[in-house]
Formats: structure tokens, sequence, C-alpha cells
DNA sequence: TCACCCAACTTAACACTGTTAAGTTAATGG
DNA sequence: CCATTAACTTAACAGTGTTAAGTTGGGTGA
């Protein structure tokens, strides 16, 4: 049956094409600027080639970004995976998420800015593993950070405050991508934007200032 | 002249109603959602006669949101204009943003979600005019926050301040716009995101946490 | 070996989109 | 009353994602 094996590897081999071209355009232009007949051309297939291999341009280019998921969550266990202290783990996610969104600013957008009609089974990555699943790594880090007692009393709800520590980053980075070079504004280095960003919000959810000067 | 003042009159009956068109769709169903086919069925004119009011489908919609952003700016004047204590100033100005964009999600995608290509001179509103500038406003509370010696002295440039505390509670609307009915996390009330946001933020950047227990 | 078959692929088309060149029409000013 | 012109329409172009129908070439059973 070494035939089929290798008709498999074929179609394998196509879809991979397939996947590559999309990624080059996507990474640098972003979604619209990918169409079906440039990856045909850029392959050298027809268009309607594509869609022996994908149900539609949206799965296409879902698939690109599902992958980046699993990418930053591995991103977060090389940055913070082996840091014990709970709150130095929660900054380096910080860190990590923020480092992901400026680096592939196509890919954030479609991961976090825009509505998509993604189900949780159409991921492959195991969700509430931390190692595959990034929200479940800074859930993590919440966690033992109450646990610890380093935030108030108040201050409980993990989930509550993974999300908020979440949307204080995700503002950093997306306001970032929509209106970086604005000209209304007159931006302070996006760095800036972040450092202070996660300070104030650290220092917002914790027990006592720490006065060791950071 | 009568007659010339009719016809300027009925230029205007139309664009306004071109207008009116584009808001409704574009408010319930988003920019995709409105064509200029549709628009014109709508009206009851040709797809063309469009052109002879907006230069283009972009700057339709545009025009409806720029509307939108002296929208902002009122509200913020509405509910923080006459609050002397610049802190509860600032915290009506948050208010007043998270409930634009909760109420007006399309418009607020537009607004703050979407890489634009529009100049500062494109707009109507005075810039830096905290009643047309809902950015100016926001500065201008910080700037008095730093005055009354309310945040840490550390904490003294007032554009990054007024940078993050944006970013932060864009950061809940735009997270939620975007993932709000995504079954991968078990999201917190959107209410309680935006107040546990807030919180945080102001007393992570003030000299002393407030005891009066909020 | 050879006809058949079927899977992979292509061609051509559909139904949309925003946009524009060319043509029509009706009201206006002379 | 006629020539002009501004307002509007028709028809088309160049794209898009997508699909039905047709081709073709290699694998397989006789």
């Amino acid at each position: 049956m070494g035939i089929q094996e290798r008709k498999q590897r074929e179609q394998e081999e196509l879809r991979a094409k397939i996947l590559d071209a999309a990624r080059e355009m996507f990474a640098s232009e972003g979604y619209d600027a990918v169409t079906m007949r440039k990856i045909a051309e850029k392959i050298e297939y027809s268009p309607t080639a594509i869609y022996l291999h994908f149900r539609d341009k949206e799965t296409l280019i879902r698939e690109l970004c599902n992958h980046d998921f699993l990418e930053l969550a591995k991103k977060f266990q090389a940055m913070g995976g082996s840091i014990e202290d709970p709150l130095e783990r929660l900054a380096a996610a910080g860190q990590a998420y923020f480092e992901f969104g400026v680096e592939h600013p196509h890919h954030y957008r479609l991961m976090f800015m825009i509505k998509s009609p993604a189900k949780p089974e159409d991921f492959s990555c195991m969700r509430g593993n931390p190692e595959e699943d990034a929200y479940a790594f800074l859930l993590d880090a919440v966690n033992d950070c109450i646990s610890a007692g380093l935030f108030r009393p108040e201050i409980a709800d993990a989930e509550l405050v993974a999300q908020t520590c979440w949307a204080a980053i995700h503002g950093v980075v997306s306001l970032h991508i929509a209106k970086g070079d604005d000209e209304w504004v007159e931006w302070r280095p996006l760095e800036k934007r972040f450092s202070v960003m996660m300070e104030a919000v650290v220092r917002g959810l914790m027990r006592t200032p720490d006065g060791d000067g950071g």
C-alpha cells in the first residue's frame, strides 16, 4: 500500500504549501491581502485546488492562527514556566503576551480583535492545560498570587482578575495595533505604556504597595 | 436665487438620507453588511447616485463615525464636565467611555479597533478642546489629578497616564466586543470586569490607597 | 496488457463587492 | 423655445469567495 502513503504524503505537502503561501502573505499584509487567487498563483495551482484542502478562506486563515494560539502558550511557558514567584510569573506572562502582539500584529488582530465564529472544539490544544492554553497559564499565576495572599482580600475571584489583567495588556497592544500611528494622539513610547500599565494594575491589585522601588 | 437654495437643500436632504440609511445598517450589522447597492435600494436611488455625495464607501462610513467622536466627547462632557474632583471626573470619563463602547459596538469597532488612514485634519471638531475632543477631556482630568498631588510622584507624565487609562478601559471594551461570546473563557459579568479594572488602575496610580472602602 | 474508473485537478461560471465611464433626462437660464 | 448643464441611471469593469461541471492521468481489476 505504498501508493496510498505516497498520495497522502503528496496531499499533505500541497496542504503545507498552501499554508506556507498564505502565512507569508497574511503575516506581512493581513487578512484582506490574502486572496485565494493569489495563493493559487503562488503555489502554481488553480484557486479551486485550495478548496480540496480547506473548506473556505476563513478556515484556512483560522488554521494559521490556531497554530499561533499554541505558539503563544509555548511562549508563556518558555518565558515564565519555570518562575516560582507567582507575581513574577504573572509579569512574565504579560511580557510574553505583549511581545507576541507587537511581533505578530496581523495574527494578533485575528486572534483577539475580531469576532470569530470559532468554537472551542475547533482547537487542537488542550483547554485548561497551562502548557497549551495561555489563558490557563495566566489563570494559574493569578490563582497562585491569591493563594500566596499577595492580593487584597476583596480580590479573590481568579477568573475575574485574570480577565482584568488580560484586558489591561490587551488594551495596550490592541490600541497600538489599531491606532499606533494615529496623529491625533502624542503617543508615548510603546514599551513605557506597557510597563506603566503592568505596574499600575499589579499595584492596584496588591495588598501592600511594594516598597522595593521597581 | 431661491432655486439655487432649493437645489442645495435637496442635495443636503439626499445626503442626509444616504447617511441615515447607512447609519441604520451599520449600527446594527457593521461595516461589511453595509453595501452601496443596499443603501441605494433603501433610498430608492441608483448606487452611483451615492458617489455624487461621497467619494467612496470608506468616506461615507467614516463620516458616520467622525460624528460619533463628537458624540463621545459630548457624553464625556455631560457625565463628567461639571465634576470638580479630578479623580471622580476621571472615573466619570471611564464610565462614559465604557457605556459608549457597549452601546455602539460597531461604531466603537471602526473608531478604535481598526487601522484607519484618517488624518486629524479630516475631523471637524477642535483638537485639544475638552468639549469636543474626548482625549483632551481625559488628559485634562489626568493633569488635574497630578496637580492635586493624587498620584505617586513618579507618575508625572499626563500623556502617558492618559494613554494608560484609555488602554485599560479600551481593553475591557474591545475584548468584550471581539471575544465577548467566546466560549473558551468563562467570562465574568462585563460590568464587574469594568469596575475591577477601573479600581485597580486608579489605585495603582494613586499615592495612598483610599481607605474609604469603595 | 488494456480498458475502465476514480480521484485530483482545472475551466468556467455565479453572485457578490466597490467603483467608474458613458448615456439619458429633465429643469434652468438666456 | 432652445441649448446647456447638473443630476441621475445604465452598463460595465475589475475584483472577491465559491461551486458545478468537465478534463485528465495514473492505479487497478480482468
